[in-house]
DNA sequence: TTAATATGGTCTATAAACTAATCATAGATT
DNA sequence: AATCTATGATTAGTTTATAGACCATATTAA
């Protein structure tokens, strides 16, 4: 058995997740809720909540979504009805992207 | 075998990752990255990128962020060097709030 | 229209996440 | 101080995601 889930993560990335873990922990904290409790409501094991507050990069996006929700951590900084409205924006400005790429080697701003 | 990932997800929740992922193909293609570049690049494989953009919620959370570093899609509507500012705060916030949380139950803002 | 390629879907094998149970410890309440 | 409970960690077993190859189709460019 060696190390798990050392896959070559971005900075970035595993701070998005590890705060992510933290303002959800908080959230729960605040709320009184026990981990047991708010795993319950998810639909999960308790062991998972614990590797969401971690920020682990192997948890499932839906559990860690889903419990973000629960707890009220505001997901893309937007209300329900805002996230809707931004999810059918983005269909609407997809479908007026080429739907397929043909570039064969262009910039990318992997740094921002 | 029956219908995958059918847990009971809340509506934000599903929102919130289709949203992401209509992000993160949008990204790609106005940068004229291939389905496959991106794959390549992130180190996971074309037809998880694809699982991602549809905004599947079995997705690793670490793909996805990856993905979305990646294509310059920014988390948390925050810089590099913001998130870890964030990352900070938050690990100091925890240190002030009680490590275990004893009550029963009490009242969850489960909707905002 | 034709040629080249990106995309979408399916399949199998493998790797890994997830669950559930358990134990030890830390922390909170009386 | 003593008790009760939440937390953290570990393990074994099951489920699921992921990789990689493949094929069919759609899309782009010539």
């Amino acid at each position: 058995m060696t190390k798990p889930d050392s896959r070559p993560y971005s900075r970035y990335s595993r701070d998005a997740a590890q705060l992510l873990g933290r303002l959800i922990r908080r959230a729960r904290i605040e709320q009184g809720l026990t981990a047991e409790a708010l795993a319950e409501r998810a639909g999960i094991s308790r062991g998972l909540v614990q590797r969401i507050e971690k920020g682990e990069m192997g948890c499932a996006i839906g559990a860690v979504f889903e419990v973000a929700a629960i707890v009220g951590v505001p997901l893309f900084e937007a209300s329900p009805a805002e996230l809707a409205s931004r999810v059918a924006e983005a269909e609407y400005t997809l479908r007026l992207l080429p739907r397929s790429v043909r570039t064969s080697d262009k910039d990318v701003k992997d740094d921002f």
